[in-house]
DNA sequence: GATATAAGTGACTGGCCAGTCAGTTATATC
DNA sequence: GATATAACTGACTGGCCAGTCACTTATATC
């Protein structure tokens, strides 16, 4: 029976939304609260109606940044396509997710440099990994069961592919003008798949 | 003719020294100069008698981090073993240098998240990468001519490779249990030699 | 339009810390 | 041991900013 319509969750999408465009301009300790406070068109005061601190800003945008991409990954196992092609169904939503989300990438790396300072974040990289590493790691045993791959183990491959999706973006950081994320993360994944197609297992 | 010698060249070794264990442990923000003072035996003062300001010390750091690793992987090119066989090597060196510096993690990752704010950052990472890439690139283009390999763009070989070589460490941050950093780099390297030498060009 | 209360505000404060500098100590040279 | 000067010190300061709170505004309900 609130005199007011209840606003907090519009408010709270408000404020996420600008700090991830402020964040991601500045990073996490050159952005100011008063920065995400202009770009929300909200006052600092109410930040904190809808936060507690400025870590928790962080804690959530780290929750939305990898919500978004694992909802994207859950739906591909039960297919019946080859492993070769689920494999490279797989590595297309990664790329799309990547493009998508380039301007996060500032943001995602600042993530990873804070997971070696805070257990919170490190929590959330893990279960992101376990999650990616369940899905391939499925796939490629069940190649490996038909024949289509060499006998390897599943966790080496899945890692294999991992760091090629994850390490080419990183790259790109390296020297933003020589790598493209889409077409070099598609030739490394191609390397790899042609490696456990091809020879006797080492 | 001065009447002390000077120990200015000892005192920035063991600043840097200081301050590499201190960013580490706690990062670049959490890190005060204070701290640095404590852990070298000096005070706050004379670390302003060596460096100009705390970004100086950083970039100092950044730069003996990234010359030892270059330096260990510049006598590689005109071996004349197989491409193969070179490509191993060059990652069993990439392999010990990451193993040495294992304490450097955190500090090599919050580099990279300061690229994309600082110029200078964005330099020295971009000319660590061109030079791991013009090496691995000529060994893949000499494999190629030699029939070694099959037809291949080498620079989508050699960014295939780093991205192996940088991406392992980088899921060995999301998750240190499961990815140990020198076995998965060696599996995912044997994948991508394999694709290299099997089938023909897509 | 009176009341109640949810929503919002922004000047202010308390703590922190990079960087300074007036003063101290150490030692080479005579 | 007197002098000169390089090396060093650490209490202090000035600026910054996360977070607070006394106050204002908006609006639903009667």
């Amino acid at each position: 029976m609130s005199p007011k319509p209840d606003v907090s969750e519009k408010r709270k999408k408000q404020i996420i939304n600008a700090a991830q465009k402020v964040f991601s301009e500045l990073g996490f300790h050159e952005a100011r609260m008063s920065d995400i406070a202009e770009e929300s068109g909200l006052s600092k005061g109410t930040l904190y109606l809808y936060f507690e601190s400025k870590d928790e800003i962080i804690l959530n945008l780290l929750d939305k940044l990898f919500e978004t991409e694992l909802r994207a990954l859950r739906k591909l196992i039960d297919q019946d396509a080859s492993a070769e092609d689920r494999v490279l169904q797989y590595t297309e939503r990664v790329i799309d997710d990547m493009v998508s989300m380039q301007a996060w990438m500032p943001i995602a790396f600042e993530f990873i440099s804070l997971a070696f300072h805070r257990e919170t974040v490190q929590e959330v990289l893990r279960s992101y990994f376990q999650e990616h590493m369940k899905t391939v790691k499925a796939i490629v045993a069940q190649g490996c069961q038909r024949g289509e791959f060499k006998d390897i183990d599943p966790e080496e491959a899945a890692i294999a592919l991992g760091a090629v999706l994850e390490g080419t973006p990183l790259l790109w950081v390296y020297d933003q003008k020589t790598v493209d994320i889409p077409s070099h993360i598609r030739s490394g994944v191609h390397l790899i798949l042609n490696g456990l197609k091809s020879g006797t297992g080492e």
